[in-house]
DNA sequence: ATCGCTTCTTGATTTGAATCAAGGGATGAT
DNA sequence: ATCATCCCTTGATTCAAATCAAGAAGCGAT
């Protein structure tokens, strides 16, 4: 249910839940159907609770950088154009058909406004978040994989190698090396 | 004043800057002096009045990978350690003597509860704030340069070159000839 | 003044991933 | 059924930065 969305960033008194409960919409998105264009503004944290979606940027004409990957039971936004209510550098798009709960940010502010204890929601504010170690540290191919192997698992049957690769910032064919080795 | 710290954040009024010039806390540091140790938790935000300090995790027994690099008239903080309130992987040390005004994160909340345009305060918790750039791309070390030219020019004149390096994450060698030929 | 240490530069070599190139297998459209 | 396209793999080559090595200049401590 709702209420479980938020039980990983504390504890929450059943009113505290009450209240998070009806500040979340559910929505229904289709496969390729955008949250968040370029150039708009993020205005919402999105909890997915069933789909995958990407978020990338347009390198060039051709290709897309992705940015990071999002699973279903996973928070999802782009931090810097949350935070900080600035033009997003980023798509976010439907990669499935999904299921979401919406907490826009004027209901987030309601909330701490409400209660404190919903300041933990900042969580959510630190870029990645749990994919931290991808980025400040940098990691040879082998150990980007690794990474994914031990902390997201899920992206590899949810996404084609090449967004992987993509996501890790190393090219298809050293993916496809990298997985060579690790099968042995 | 400690008033003018938050002007870059929105518009505050006297009263809202009254209540944060007595939320922080004036303090004098020594250099080498630890403000964050790895393994405590960043409890405060830092606003660097006049010194410099640097924030590196310990690679191995003999090296340090300079996380960041930290100028008068910048915000300071290791924003993982201070949004979760967990262990902190990074130190911070004064590099040369410094005056710094500190806002504990209790201090933080107490402003936001009285109101909530210190909300705005949240823009220090994205890592990195404006050097996000050196991050989720992957420059060239000369773009990462190009980098430090227009962005923190400082840096070149508060730091030796081996932990500019360091902080962009290139070796010195590669650092020491993109300058040749940028010089050109 | 000397020694030791750090900083920075410059040159030679190595190395790991990108690039270039090709092909096989699966999938989808007509 | 055929063709086109996409996905993934594998091999050969290239290239940029790391590593290895050496030395000059500056600085602090004694």
């Amino acid at each position: 249910m709702q209420s479980d969305i938020i039980q990983q960033f504390g504890n929450f008194t059943d009113y505290e839940m009450k209240l998070f409960s009806v500040a979340v919409q559910e929505r229904k998105i289709f496969k390729n159907e955008f949250l968040l264009q370029e150039g708009s503004i993020c205005q919402s944290l999105y909890f997915i609770s069933s789909g995958s979606f990407i978020q990338y940027k347009i390198k060039d004409e051709i290709d897309q950088q992705i940015i990071d990957l999002h699973l279903a039971n996973e928070w999802m936004l782009n931090p810097q154009s949350f935070v900080r209510q600035q033009p997003s550098e980023t798509f976010i798009q439907a990669f499935a058909d999904a299921t979401i709960y919406e907490l826009t940010v004027h209901a987030m502010h309601d909330l701490i406004k409400q209660s404190p204890v919903f300041f933990q929601l900042a969580k959510l504010l630190e870029p990645a978040h749990s994919r931290i170690q991808l980025f400040d540290n940098q990691l040879s191919p082998g150990e980007k994989y690794r990474f994914v192997l031990d902390n997201r698992p899920g992206l590899l049957l949810a996404f084609p190698l090449k967004m992987i690769a993509s996501y890790l910032k190393i090219t298809p064919e050293t993916l496809s090396r990298v997985r060579e080795k690790f099968a042995k």
